[in-house]
DNA sequence: CAGTGAGCGAGCTTCCGCTTGACTT
């Protein structure tokens, strides 16, 4: 029997139904060696040596591993066809001392029988370049966070991070911000036209000043931001007054239909889900957090108890940054179409999607349902609410994407009005624009595209060219330009990912990162930095600006698939990133201690009246009185960054002692009820009141 | 995740990327 070693427990039993008897599957669970993490590991003087430990979890199946080698003729390594993937199969053959001649790469894209088979049928050598770009990608990274941060230990706080992936993160939060703060909202105002035409009563057509003269009334501007370029579109009437005096002189005028313009219009189907699209869309529709729809994705995808069967596996492996389907999966999904819809809603041909994702490794494919008969509805039962839809939203973008276009007729009436008595114009063009639904196609099951602006409207009523209108009435809207918004956790990762920063395994624990070290925090589900977050950036910015440089990771990728290629040695690449990177520590070496300004607040310490002040401590923020250290007084700040109200007798017993019960405030600001025999007694009991839900 | 929970407030911290359970925040 012949040996195949993969990732991922759940490939493993995919890829031992597919193979047989014949062939023993075991996975490592991920990468099996690392750098120590409590030292640097490398050895810069040495060329960079890398000094790798076997990473705990991994002991156990190393052990297993070693029993089941000997007399394998063959031992496949069927890791992910991506540099991870390489380099997890060069560390397996090094710790387990396997011989060369005994160790076989094979690859795929997609775990079906036929590419599995297909993999086995071309079985080639390791790629040490491959592996090399990895170990690369790897000391660069550990050289820059284990370098970087105990400069940050050092010059504002013991615990604080910084690292290639994190600190752009952080970045983008601040800039945002300032972006905010520099924007100037503008008051602009539409101007609206009520028209009648054909017989009295005559039927109503509503339309927006497009143009004076040859002149548009709309303009468009467009600010270079850090991470985006941000566009808004406002008109040129900014000022109440003279929009009342256009208005008066408008309604002088006399009106006729000038344009009548019917075209065919329509939309494609969006492709289906990788990891960051599925975490946007999760975070939309359903509310979900990255980490959330991670978690239940995963379990959707190690399978759920359908019935009396075995566990079986929902969807293809959920983290991906391929578009890529499998044709046999392609033609399921086609047939399935075929049947439950009817042919007409059929793409006319298989659509193929190209990934757009800068940096995509594409070891996997994307996500969608393992076998899309098992429609939601009919696999509810068997699925918690949260699966369920997840699920649902995967099962759909799939299926969509093979589905026929939408296909609307799309409207447009001008109405130009002349002989104005007043005013510096000589004409004013009012314009509609319309769409009508003509063919649903893809959004008979893709019901989400109504939420992403795609309104329809019911029939429009259709002047004709060049009869006379008359204008009933004509108002002005007034509108106020809107900074851009703050990021969300999804929002952040798809502009990290724009760049080609981040992983799919990481983009969840990137956020959870800079939460953790409080660079950030979020609010209503939107991103704000923290003082310390503004702090710590600015260092970064000012003296290691080509860290959390925005092409950082792009350039970095460049020269490693280089090094992938052959064309140049890995440690050049190391070298070349780390020189700049001592000369920038030597550089800032002597600069002061910073310090995060505590916030005077409105509050004083009732213990000697003095001030108190907004600290951050290692815990989170606390107050602290400002006499300190003559007075040593201090408080815990809830989640709302309010003290919490002290604690209050109530009227109820303790059911253990018979005690008073207080109402205390845990660190969220929540109200639960405690004994006051504390410690005691250590009965506590939640308040099911709706007054304490915050959400 | 769900449900806990009350204080602590300058000493051994940290990176990114692969993979899952462990388990008390």
């Amino acid at each position: 029997m012949n040996l195949v070693i993969v990732e991922s427990p759940t490939k493993q039993k995919s890829i031992a139904k597919i193979l047989g008897q014949d062939y023993l599957v075991r996975s490592t669970y991920g990468h099996i060696r690392d750098l120590p993490t409590s030292r640097l590991g490398v050895n810069v003087e040495d060329n960079f040596s890398p000094e790798y430990v076997v990473l705990g979890r991994a002991k156990k199946i190393i052990a297993e591993l070693k029993k089941i080698l000997a007399d394998r003729p063959k031992i496949y390594l069927a890791t992910d066809y991506d540099r991870e993937g390489e380099a997890i199969a060069w560390h397996v053959t090094e710790v387990l001392k396997i011989k060369p001649e005994q160790a076989w790469r094979i690859t795929f894209h997609e775990i079906t029988p036929p590419a599995i088979k297909a993999a086995l049928q071309n079985p080639r050598k390791l790629d040490i370049n491959l592996v090399n770009a990895q170990q690369a990608r790897r000391i660069l990274d550990r050289l820059v966070g284990y370098r970087l941060s105990p400069f940050l230990w050092r010059k504002v706080r013991r615990g604080l991070s910084a690292g290639r992936v994190q600190s752009v993160a952080v970045r983008l939060i601040v800039e945002r911000e300032k972006e905010i703060a520099e924007f100037v909202p503008q008051d602009y105002y539409q101007i609206i036209g009520n028209f009648v035409f054909g017989q009295v009563p005559g039927q109503k057509i509503r339309a927006t000043l497009y143009r004076l003269d040859e002149e548009k009334v709309e303009f468009q501007q467009s600010f270079n931001f850090f991470a985006t370029e941000y566009k808004i579109t406002q008109t040129k009437f900014t000022d109440e007054k003279k929009v009342a005096e256009l208005i008066k002189i408008l309604s002088t005028g006399n009106y006729s239909v000038s344009k009548v313009e019917e075209k065919p219009g329509k939309r494609n189907p969006p492709p289906p889900y990788i990891t960051s699209q599925l975490q946007q869309d999760a975070a939309r529709y359903l509310h979900f957090s990255p980490k959330r729809t991670m978690s239940i994705a995963q379990q959707l995808y190690e399978g759920i108890s359908l019935g009396p069967q075995e566990q079986v596996g929902l969807i293809t492996y959920h983290r991906t940054d391929s578009v890529y389907v499998s044709p046999l999966a392609i033609e399921s999904g086609r047939r399935y179409i075929a049947e439950k819809f009817g042919s007409q809603y059929l793409s006319e041909n298989i659509r193929h999607y190209r990934t757009r994702v800068k940096g995509a490794q594409e070891a996997h494919e994307a996500i969608r349902p393992t076998d899309v008969r098992r429609d939601p509805e009919s696999i509810k039962k068997y699925l918690t609410p949260e699966q369920f839809k997840l699920y649902q939203l995967i099962w759909t973008r799939f299926l969509a994407s093979q589905m026929a276009s939408a296909t609307y007729q799309q409207l447009i009436v001008e109405i130009t009005g002349r002989d104005f008595s007043g005013g510096d114009f000589s004409s004013a063009v009012f314009r509609l624009h319309g769409q009508t639904l003509v063919f649903a196609g893809f959004r008979r099951l893709w019901t989400m595209a109504e939420e992403e602006g795609e309104k329809d409207q019911a029939e429009i009523v259709r002047p004709a060219e060049n009869s006379r209108v008359s204008a009933e009435s004509f108002l002005a809207e007034k509108h106020t330009t809107n900074p851009p918004p703050r990021y969300n956790e999804a929002s952040l990762i798809k502009t990290l990912e724009e760049h080609g920063i981040g992983r799919p395994s990481t983009y969840a624990p990137i956020v959870s990162t800079i939460i953790l070290r409080r660079y950030v925090q979020l609010a209503e589900r939107k991103f704000r930095p923290t003082k310390l977050g503004l702090l710590v950036n600015d260092i970064l910015v000012k003296h290691f600006n080509f860290v959390v440089d925005l092409q950082f990771t792009a350039r970095m990728e460049k020269e490693l698939d280089e090094v992938a290629d052959g064309k140049q040695p890995w440690t050049r690449v190391v070298r070349e990133t780390v020189q700049p990177l001592e000369e920038s520590l030597s550089q800032a070496k002597d600069i002061a201690r910073q310090k995060v300004t505590a916030e005077v607040t409105t509050a004083r310490c009732p213990k000697c009246g003095a001030p108190l002040l907004r600290k951050e401590g290692r815990w989170g923020e606390f107050l602290a009185c400002s006499a300190y250290p003559e007075c040593r007084y201090t408080a815990r700040i809830n989640s709302s960054g309010q003290p919490n109200p002290a604690p209050e007798m109530t009227a109820e017993k303790c059911p253990k002692c018979g005690a008073p019960l207080l109402k205390r405030h845990n660190w969220r600001g929540r109200a639960f009820l405690a004994c006051s025999a504390y410690p005691d007694c250590r009965y506590t009991r939640s308040i099911k009141d709706a007054q304490d839900k915050l959400s």
